[in-house]
RNA sequence: GCCCGGAUGGCGGAAUGGUAGACGCAGCGGUCUCAAACACCGCCGACGCAAGUCAUGCGGGUUCGAGUCCCGCUCCGGGCACCA
């Protein structure tokens, strides 16, 4: 009898798995790769259960690839530049540069014991310059290329600090730090144009079968391609310059029940009004406060002003409508105005109450009277309505034709042209922080915006940076900053903006291929290797991420930095869960609550006896202290138990709620199974048995399940299917050779998610070499064939009875063996059989 | 506010439109033990003595048959372009 014994096994299977270069990924031609890559960590500091999930899972699919005989690129790196790196800067001192490569050799540690099959060769951080230099590389071809620009784009500025702040450090409104009201200031940032490629972006969607449902979904409303029409309003009593006032609208059919027109804040015509009337002035004011959210603008009090101005309506010269500036109107989209139509749409109408502005149906529900409307009333596309005035007549239609026959109508009688536009804007990737990748351009009086010259790459960040007070230090940074034209070598200012750190995460599957590399990718090592074929990371990432990297792998492709194929980064994705945690909670005198770690709560209470509040599980944070180390767990079962438990019972994309007691049933469970083996190990050679064949049947049976829901990233079913495997074994009578047989093919199986204990059991069992290379099993088809079937029977769709018969037997055959079952016979007492559904193998339903 | 998900026993969950609750946890009963723990065996949606009835967030609908499809809600979660 020999123990279970993590603590030591694991540690030397990773020496030996090490030492045998098991997870070093080769470039062999003759093989067939397999990329699987999980979304990099942002090293905050150390690792959370929510990364062990997350590489766990690509863990699996990497192991079960390698037994497949695949060439596996398993790659690891970190997304280093970031906010908090100079946020722990300003309040503990020290500096991002060093803070972040602490936590990066922290969590590497970390990292290690899980027993990963990481090709740690590969290892790269966004913050190195050997990385950003590249990127820079990429920023100056993507110029030439045209995919770069300046333009003017809002920001959020606290009027205190002097700043400008991120969304996050928005809160109600108020900076973070300095409390003071925010306000939307206007900057000018640099953009990548991805509108360029919205079309495409869309369109490739449709090929992304191995993408969830819902991602595309996601991504296809935030590109949200509409057909509609624009045109544009005659002004009465606009300023010089604004005579005419361009609108874009979706829906031209409500265009007769338009009561005013509407702008937004940002709009040049409120620019140039704001001058001269100070009410328009006091209003814009108040309109630019709060954060730059479509959130925070979409749920505020929507507020409006009339500005005096008219426009003619375009299909009545007589008919004007007052314009208006309202708060709830974005620059950003269509063109910063529009035509409000209160009957047919909720905000016009809720606006329009506010104001008193007139309210006029164009339509109604079919075969409804027209009646003064207490909401908007907007059908369904599909929903055919009657119009009860405009142009679009008297029948009846449905929206899409409404639309369509509008947008004719206008370019008939020429006031308008219909236009495809797209909500997606470009990226503004301009940031005013320090700790990120430095654009690489120069501007000068003489010559403009210049970019550095690409042997003077990388453009390193200054490590002699203080953080003493807000604002960018590279802004304050003399000697960096202040240099010569790269054009003509007179004085010149070095851009001080850093890149979004999306940017750096764009492209860092594709350095996977080539890290150390001259160039940002290398031809022949992208077409080995690309594309990425699992991407695996958490939901959150669904659109901005992934849209991004897609944008990147054309625009790479575009400038000749990914040769050949890769259009598509991603081949397959899968977002998956969260892992979360209960929250135990206590408040002060004030109200104010003070949150407590699970370690320091036991039966509900803390050491000194008070009770805590149990808040319903949520997403594991420091600041909520719902938090698990996963060093902690290691520490006391191993990482195989740690591993275990996250892949099992919650399915991979769902939530998954970490319990003491789960943890504490998972370390019991491969006990149990190291057990079983141990058990087998000692049994005398030839010991005879019962049953060998049934248990064959069930290994062969188990493999081929648990083969199919990995691939499915079903995960806990797989790990439900190991279960019964080690179940059936257990209770199996078998001969000693089929039982070792069968408890081998168990640790084979199990190998991808408890690597560490399948190489204890392979060894124990005389398994050749590291199971980790052990081709995976293949079941056998005749072992998995059934020679009966269990049927129900259903009478009026209840359940009343079940019938064994051959698998193969024809239906008419199975209705008379059904029909003559005892106890269908009672049910039916004597009444005649009205219908008899036989779906074969599955189901039989009497109806009478 | 807008876009996208989710909801099934005490708990996590399973179920190509075809036996609702696989598998696991907790619980209950038993074996072992002086005893406890461990381990092992069995039971385990609710109500009912039983036959059976009721059960997949709520309200409708389609179907021989609905957890699954359709319509209308509720609550919870993710995203909303400077958190990563």
């Amino acid at each position: 009898m020999s123990r279970y014994d993590p603590t030591t096994s694991e540690p030397r299977w990773q020496a030996e798995w090490d030492s045998a270069g098991v997870f070093t990924a080769r470039h062999d031609p003759a093989r067939r790769k397999y990329y699987v890559l999980e979304m990099f960590p942002y090293p905050s500091g150390r690792i959370h259960m929510g990364h062990v999930r997350n590489y766990t899972m690509g863990d699996v699919v990497a192991r079960t690839k390698i037994a497949q005989g695949f060439s596996v690129l398993h790659p690891m790196g970190w997304d280093a530049f970031g906010m908090p790196a100079e946020n722990a800067a300003m309040e503990r001192g020290g500096h991002p540069q060093d803070w972040t490569y602490g936590n990066i050799a922290v969590m590497k540690d970390q990292m290690k014991p899980l027993g990963l099959s990481i090709d740690w060769s590969r290892e790269l951080a966004t913050c190195d310059p050997e990385y950003y230099g590249q990127q820079q590389a990429m920023f100056i071809d993507m110029m030439e290329a045209g995919l770069v620009y300046r333009k003017a784009a809002v920001v959020n500025w606290d009027p205190v600090d002097m700043t400008v702040l991120a969304n996050e450090q928005v809160i109600d409104g108020k900076g973070w730090r300095s409390g003071a009201e925010v306000e939307r200031r206007e900057l000018t940032q640099w953009f990548f144009k991805i509108s360029n490629y919205s079309e495409e972006l869309l369109d490739a969607l449709d090929g992304l079968k191995d993408w969830p449902e819902k991602v595309r979904l996601m991504q296809a409303n935030w590109i949200g391609k509409s057909r509609g029409l624009q045109f544009a309003f005659e002004t009465v009593g606009a300023p010089k310059g604004f005579e005419r006032l361009e609108v874009y609208t979706t829906r031209p059919d409500t265009l007769m029940g338009a009561s005013f027109a509407a702008i937004s804040p940002d709009h040049p015509l409120a620019k140039a009004l704001e001058v001269k009337d100070p009410k328009v002035a006091a209003f814009v004011a108040e309109a630019r406060k709060g954060g730059t959210t479509e959130e925070a603008i979409e749920t505020g009090e929507k507020l409006g002003v009339d500005t005096g101005v008219r426009v003619r309506h375009p299909l009545d010269p007589d008919w004007e409508l007052p314009v208006w500036i309202a708060n709830f109107i974005l620059m950003d989209y269509g063109t910063g105005a529009i035509f409000g139509c209160p009957a047919h749409d909720q905000r016009d109408f809720d606006f329009a109450t506010k104001y008193g502005l007139p309210i006029k149906p164009v339509f109604v529900a079919e075969g409804a009277d027209e009646a003064a409307l207490t909401e908007a009333f907007v059908p369904m596309k599909s929903e055919r309505v009657r119009f009860v005035s405009g142009f679009a007549g008297e029948e009846t239609q449905t929206g899409d034709e409404a639309v369509a026959a509008a947008i004719a109508h206008a370019e008939k009688n020429g006031y308008g042209v219909g236009v495809t536009k797209f909500r997606l804007r470009d990226w503004g990737i301009s940031r005013q922080r320090y700790w990120g990748c430095p654009i690489p351009v120069i501007h000068c009086t003489a010559c403009g915006v210049v970019p550095e010259k690409k042997e003077n790459l990388p453009v390193r960040l200054p490590y002699d940076v203080k953080f003493d007070m807000p604002g960018n230090p590279l802004d304050r940074h003399p000697t960096w900053r202040d240099v010569a034209c790269p054009n003509c070598g007179m004085p010149a200012k070095r851009e001080t903006d850093t890149m979004d750190t999306f940017v750096d995460s764009s492209w860092y599957y594709a350095r996977f291929t080539a890290p150390r590399a001259a160039t940002p990718t290398v031809a022949a090592e992208v077409d080995y290797w690309m594309n990425v074929d699992q991407y695996i990371g958490g939901v959150e990432h669904a659109i901005l991420h992934l849209l991004y990297s897609r944008f990147f792998a054309r625009a790479m492709q575009r400038t000749g930095n990914l040769p050949k194929k890769a259009i598509e980064p991603f081949n397959a994705l899968f977002t998956q869960g969260m892992v979360t945690h209960e929250i135990y909670m206590t408040r002060d005198a004030a109200g104010r609550p003070a949150y407590h770690l699970p370690e320091d709560v036991t039966d509900g209470k803390l050491a000194d006896g008070t009770a805590v509040e149990v808040v319903p599980s949520a997403k594991m944070s420091k600041s909520k202290k719902n938090v698990v180390d996963p060093m902690d767990i290691i520490a006391a079962y191993g990482a195989d138990t740690a591993r275990w438990f996250v892949m099992s019972d919650s399915p991979p994309e769902r939530d998954v709620e970490w319990t003491a007691a789960g943890a504490e049933a998972a370390y019991k469970h491969l006990n149990r199974v190291w057990t079983l083996s141990d058990r087998i190990a000692s049994l005398p050679e030839a010991t005879p048995g019962t049953g060998d064949d049934d248990l064959l049947r069930v290994t062969h049976r188990a493999a081929a399940e648990v083969t199919r829901q990995i691939e499915g990233f079903a995960f806990n079913k797989a790990i439900a299917k190991l279960y019964e495997l080690a179940n059936a074994i257990q209770k199996s009578d078998a001969s000693n050779a089929v039982q070792r047989q069968a408890v081998m093919v168990l640790a084979q199986l199990m190998s991808p998610m408890t690597p560490h204990l399948a190489e204890d059991i392979w060894a124990a069992q005389g398994g050749k070499g590291l199971v980790a290379l052990a081709p995976w099993p293949k079941a056998d088809p005749a072992m998995l064939t059934e020679t009966t079937v269990t049927l129900p029977i259903q009478i009026n769709g209840k359940r009343r009875a079940e019938i064994t018969v051959p698998k193969d037997m024809p239906p008419a055959e199975v209705e008379q063996v059904a029909l003559a079952d005892e106890a269908v016979v009672r049910f039916l007492a004597g009444q005649p059989v009205k219908k008899l559904i036989v779906v074969p193998g599955r189901i039989v339903n009497v109806v009478v």
